[in-house]
DNA sequence: CCACAGGTTGACTGACGAGTCAATCTCGGG
DNA sequence: CCCGAGATTGACTCGTCAGTCAACCTGTGG
């Protein structure tokens, strides 16, 4: 007997009602009876469908970012210039923002920026994006499409640490937001990274 | 009748077993009582040199912070090339890791990098050290040493958000340390964002 | 119509830790 | 030698919440 699914999802709400709550007070502000209120359902039923108020942070991480990784993987498969390559991986992570803001923020601000509480266990997975941009620079380092002044590593942390520098930056209002915006900082990245300020 | 120091100032020690308590555990994770025992010191006397955990932390982030600031106006202040003010300015914030990796784990884990508890208070501290490299990248692009492609505002993110980037890495052992990295890490970031990856 | 499995409920418990406070100490000045 | 102000102590209070659990639904198959 499969199981069957009820027509509703409570586990999915449960996770959407934690992205709302986690982006608008934080994890650790926030009370388990806050995301239950908001899925419109019992306290108890989040320790059904969930062993921990962390392991819900940590469905909703893991969920997004073998997303991201796939695609990251999808990109570098194709037979483009590594320049265009990161464009893609810029266009990817910003349009994630832009389709869904408070998800993103929930994964940068709780987890990708918070590596002493709970990037710390997901430390190895995050190291996984830098290592697949690493290996991006490493290749048109070889090819001769970069110059190998820089490790590749490096440039990886630099064109990781823009993107996401400029990600918090629309999270907490610094930056401007909109779609011309979005489409702007990808150029933007890319130009700083490959391109450099110099004149 | 002026207030008599005693000898060994023990708000001064509170603070710096703070350092060491909220590097080792993180300020969520560290009790109060944590403090106290690392300062050698009673529960109660943290209360009497602050009204709260939190402004124990607030007082580090401030005492340091301001001090980076100052150091940015200064390296603005001198008659050399932008490349030059962002290298001097790299290597300010990568010293102050060099010398004191608790105190610059504590500011950037704890504060810069979590936006949201911390970082929403001193958003406005750190707002101004992003204006400031912001500046000295408008006056290069005005003075022709850098091209305008990208905005003041972004080159300014990218250049931070590359070293927090590299602190990050380093706090966090993904990246190698040591004196030599220290120095490199110094090149890399002024390398790349001024120079860029292209050949 | 009953039985049963899994979904759903929310009151309750137990631990934990920030902040309080009254008592005690220390030391310089009178 | 005594007094008072500020420094220092640590046991205690008090609210908060993560996680538990026993009871209660719901709908499916026999």
């Amino acid at each position: 007997m499969a199981t069957a699914r009820p027509a509703v999802d409570k586990r999915r709400m449960i996770l959407d009602a934690a992205v709302r709550v986690f982006a608008r007070q934080g994890f650790h502000t926030c009370r388990v009876s806050d995301i239950a209120d908001e899925a419109g359902v019992a306290y108890g039923l989040v320790y059904h469908y969930f062993q921990s108020k962390d392991e819900v942070l940590d469905t909703l991480f893991l969920e997004r970012w073998d997303v991201m990784l796939e695609a990251i993987r999808e990109v570098d498969a194709q037979a483009v210039s590594a320049r265009d390559k990161l464009y893609a991986i810029a266009s990817f992570i910003v349009d994630s923002y832009r389709h869904d803001p408070d998800l993103m923020k929930v994964i940068i601000v709780e987890v990708t920026r918070a590596a002493n509480s709970f990037g710390a266990v997901h430390l190895g997975k995050i190291a996984e994006a830098y290592a697949q941009i690493g290996g991006i620079v490493e290749q048109a380092q070889r090819s001769g499409e970069f110059r190998s002044t820089v490790s590749a590593q490096f440039a990886a942390m630099a064109f990781y640490g823009a993107i996401e520098q400029v990600l918090t930056g629309w999270i907490f209002g610094t930056l401007d937001q909109g779609d011309d915006a979005y489409d702007r900082a990808k150029e933007y990245v890319v130009e700083t990274i490959c391109g450099g300020l110099n004149s």
